[in-house]
DNA sequence: CAAAAATTTTAATCTACATTAAAATAATGC
DNA sequence: GCATTATTTTAATGTAGATTAAAATTTTTG
């Protein structure tokens, strides 16, 4: 076995792998790609991966991990640097969509928790209600300095993160589209987040 | 086989086949369940199933046919009751959500296009982008009579649409919640197209 | 109630992977 | 260049699950 000496090679293989796993998950979902459709991505072939990851279980844990990670250091980053609630909000997004159809590439979507093992999936549930929880807290701030206008935070962040989950399902890497995106949807998630809209 | 007379009995259960189906696929997505789970919602044997569908990928696309007709029923719907652009974007948004959180059962979200066959994929490919389409009509129609602000229609319309599609990943068919839903996601999905927000 | 038709089940078959072990190849350090 | 270590492949194995055919059961109809 590899492991220490410089990880580099072996790291920025499984990377390679990670991204592959996260296109496939997305585009056929867990159980509908095959190790096969994986390696065939990187031209590998379906045993190699065996000696990345333990098992195909371990791979799409893996990517929901980086992918709360990701996720994690976007709303780090917007809480960091925006100044009112609403520009952390803002900001957060920002950064997310980014990560979402950016070169970091492919982001798995945890779209199928069930099919984790428990111990893991208890693990990718926690973090993602954290992070819920975390965009919420943002939005009740932003209510409390008035940058956000008042709503039901849980509804809202709801509806927000939807919308980016939803992304890799008709975003297919045009690097076009993908600044389209970028730029067009902070504004479009946020503009029902603005205080001083007209009465309902 | 069945098929003529009391066309009833036959069409019931097997309405209630492709509730249960909806509901296994949002979970589990579709190479994720197998037909013993989808059969055993209903107490009856995988093999069963055959009689009522040919194969397992007739049943998720059964089943993104039927999402597809609800969501244009909604739409329909929405175009007739709204005056304005934006009451028709905005009543479509009530009733599409009302079907994904509603008694008409779980809707199987769109979200394995590819693991459908060649035909079935560009048929259902064809009616989605009809849809949203359609959705992006309704936008232009309200900006034109003043009543949407200026937008990319095209990202808005993804945006919403995403924010829909997602509810199922997170609503599990608690009546309470449901009711909170349907009367809160409308508001929060259309108050960013509202004009005269402040300048951006 | 009996015959016919409609459903469902039991019992096989068949195939597509996931997984593993052993062998082969490539990379690296000395 | 040789020995060691890292990486990948080839070749099995095993299993879950889709599919089918025939048998059993239930429902309907006259």
């Amino acid at each position: 076995m590899a492991r220490v000496a410089d990880a580099t090679r072996f790291e920025e293989q499984r990377h390679r792998i990670l991204k592959a796993a996260a296109t496939c998950f997305n585009q056929k979902g867990f159980s509908g790609t095959s190790l096969k459709d994986v390696s065939r991505h990187l031209g590998l072939t379906d045993a190699a991966l065996y000696y990345y990851v333990k098992n195909k279980e371990e791979l799409v844990y893996q990517c929901y991990l980086r992918a709360a990670e990701l996720g994690h250091e976007a709303m780090e980053r917007g809480i960091e640097d925006g100044a009112t609630g609403f520009e952390k909000a803002y900001l957060y997004i920002v950064y997310h969509v980014e990560i979402m159809v950016g070169d970091r590439g492919p982001v798995a979507i945890m779209s199928e928790i069930p099919s984790l093992k428990r111990s893991h999936r208890n693990e990718i549930l926690e973090v993602s209600r954290r992070h819920s929880t975390g965009f919420e807290k943002i939005l009740e701030s932003g209510i409390n300095d008035g940058s956000v206008a008042s709503c039901d935070v849980r509804m809202t962040g709801n509806a927000i993160m939807g919308s980016i989950n939803w992304i890799p399902k008709w975003f297919h890497g045009n690097p076009k589209m993908a600044k389209k995106i970028s730029q067009g949807f902070p504004e479009i998630l946020t503009a029902g987040l603005r205080p001083n809209l007209p009465a309902q």
